[in-house]
RNA sequence: GGGCCCGUAGCUCAGCCCGGUAGAGCAGGCGGCUCUUAACCGCAAGAUCAGGGGUUCGAAUCCCCUCGGGCCCGCCA
């Protein structure tokens, strides 16, 4: 007997020792030829209050959610996948003997099934008229509050499974994030780009700028990384011919966490050949609107997540990255300051990053100190500085720009795409300068992706996306903890 | 790294300002009830008040430290 047993739980207890003791199994093996609860709902339809279907018996399993005991009747919740329905359980029905068993030892928080008539309560309930019900899984440890539900977001998030069983607003949330991955994924699959997974354990994390997670392997007495993003892998599948590729992974950047950066997280990235980065940009406006209508039809009962979907429904509003820093900052020409006064107009905006820090550091902290906090409708930003952005082909008309989109939406981004540098020498110049910046030499940078340019990389776009944000874009959800089922929590 | 807020029964919350030895609802126990749906009625039980230290005759309450969490700011091309 566990000595942390609370009172509650060697009650529950005691009634598995006791069902045991009558030979009543409290975890039996399968509950076979069950339907779902919503099939009972249907069962039930045109049915008159105090009336029963024709027909053969049905068999409902899932969990006891709520008890109500009126003697010698009793109704009892039971919720599924699919959602509720009630048992009615009488003891003419069931028999006086399994009548007086299940309610000795049934409690809220069990999983039990149940075979009976489909019913409509004299109130009007669709329910299943018992003729048995059958112990599936005895809970020992009681269930949150039936009616708050669990409300502690520590509780929640350590622990999401009771989080789960209490809140169907949560299990919504989780089917929704899952339907859209099955959505971007049919929507690729069906542009003719190919599916990939490319490694996450690494000699050097590349494609970003973040602090890798480090660790070792001890066949190779190695130390490794995991990967900080996807590009440059996906990017080597270009030159080896693959021209349509995406992966949908997990990134992992071992940085501070807060309502939008998680070091865990899921990011699509798409890299395709022979086309640009106005190309990429109809296919993503083509994405989000199919996601959009996804979110309409999986929770239309939610109002921040219908306010999503609409957000997510092309057009989308566009602004110059240049022509809009320069607005909303009252600075005029931007790109023919030196890097002695980009940094003294970024101190001036409040940032603290390193003097060395190079002059496309200074112009992001501009742009994200004036104009990040204005874009709360989701909108594409364009045409970056070329010193912002080291992995995109400068622009084919505006000098010292870049070919590069970045979304935002509520003051955050969404994603990024460029039309992709491919010339080998431009690249490893532009590698070579990033590490001077950053002067620490754990950024060594991809060697070996330089090397793959030198064997020809077709001209391409790519586009790198958070999917968690996303999530949280369609469906209203402040937090990314939110929509990750088990985001990193402190040990304890 | 800085600021603000939170931690009381298994769960949801009062009590804290203004110090006097912890209160309710749900869940659980016992009893009643054959149409309820946050069922209802009665009885009894359930709490190292996150942890540690201090002030005080007396601390859930005031002060300090620690732990955990949330939000905001900073940092994170």
């Amino acid at each position: 007997m566990p000595v942390d047993e609370t009172p509650l739980e060697h009650e529950r207890r005691s009634k598995v020792e006791r069902l045991r003791a009558e030979g009543r199994e409290p975890y039996p093996w399968v509950f076979p030829d069950r339907v779902l609860a919503e099939e009972v709902l249907r069962r039930c339809e045109g049915l008159a209050p105090g009336t029963e279907a024709a027909g053969p018996p049905v068999r409902v399993a899932g969990r006891l959610k709520a008890l109500r005991l009126h003697g010698r009747t009793a109704f009892a919740d039971l919720e599924d996948v699919s959602g509720s329905i009630q048992l009615l359980l009488r003891s003419d029905t069931m028999g006086d003997g399994e009548f007086d068993a299940g309610m000795r030892y049934l409690d809220p928080g069990d999983l039990v099934g149940a075979e009976g008539v489909p019913a409509v309560s004299k109130r009007g309930e669709p329910s299943v008229h018992a003729r048995s019900v059958t112990m599936l899984a005895k809970a020992i440890a009681p269930p949150p509050e039936k009616f708050h539900g669990l409300q502690d977001v520590e509780e929640r998030l350590r622990r999401r499974y009771l989080d789960l069983l209490a809140s169907p607003e949560s299990r919504a949330l989780f089917r929704t994030r899952a339907h859209l991955l099955r959505e971007v994924r049919q929507y690729l699959d069906a542009s003719d780009f190919l599916e990939v997974e490319t490694a996450t354990l690494l000699p050097v994390a590349s494609g970003a700028a973040a602090t890798p997670f480090e660790t070792h392997s001890r066949y190779l007495d190695a130390d490794l990384q995991l990967r900080i993003a996807l590009e440059l892998p996906l990017k080597r599948l270009l030159v080896g011919g693959l021209e349509r590729v995406y992966e949908l992974g997990k990134s992992f950047r071992n940085e501070d966490m807060d309502t939008t950066h998680s070091p865990e997280f899921t990011e699509l990235e798409a890299y395709w050949a022979y086309a640009d980065y106005h190309d990429m940009r109809r296919l993503t406006e083509g994405l989000f609107g199919r996601l959009a209508d996804r979110v309409r039809e999986l929770l239309p009962d939610s109002p921040p997540a219908q306010e999503g979907a609409k957000e997510f429904t092309p057009p989308f509003a566009t602004v110059d990255f240049v022509e809009e820093l320069e607005r909303r900052s009252g600075i005029s020409g931007l790109l023919a300051k030196s890097p002695e006064e980009l940094r003294g107009l970024a101190r001036a905006a409040g940032s603290t990053v390193p003097d060395r820090s190079t002059p496309g550091v200074f112009l992001d902290k501009l742009f994200e100190h004036y104009v990040e906090p204005h874009l709360q409708h989701l909108t594409f930003v364009v045409d970056h500085p070329a010193a912002t952005t080291p992995l995109a082909k400068r622009h084919r008309s505006k000098p010292d720009r870049v070919e590069r989109f970045e979304m935002f939406y509520r003051g955050f981004e969404l994603g990024n795409a460029y039309t992709e540098l491919n010339d080998p020498d431009e690249q490893e110049a532009r590698f070579r300068e990033q590490l001077a910046s950053q002067g620490e030499d754990r950024y060594a940078y991809d060697a070996d992706f330089v090397r793959a340019l030198r064997h020809g990389m077709p001209p391409a776009t790519g586009i790198g996306i958070g999917v968690d944000r996303i999530v949280m874009g369609l469906t209203g959800t402040p937090s990314i903890k939110e929509v990750i089922l088990f985001p990193l929590v402190r040990p304890r």
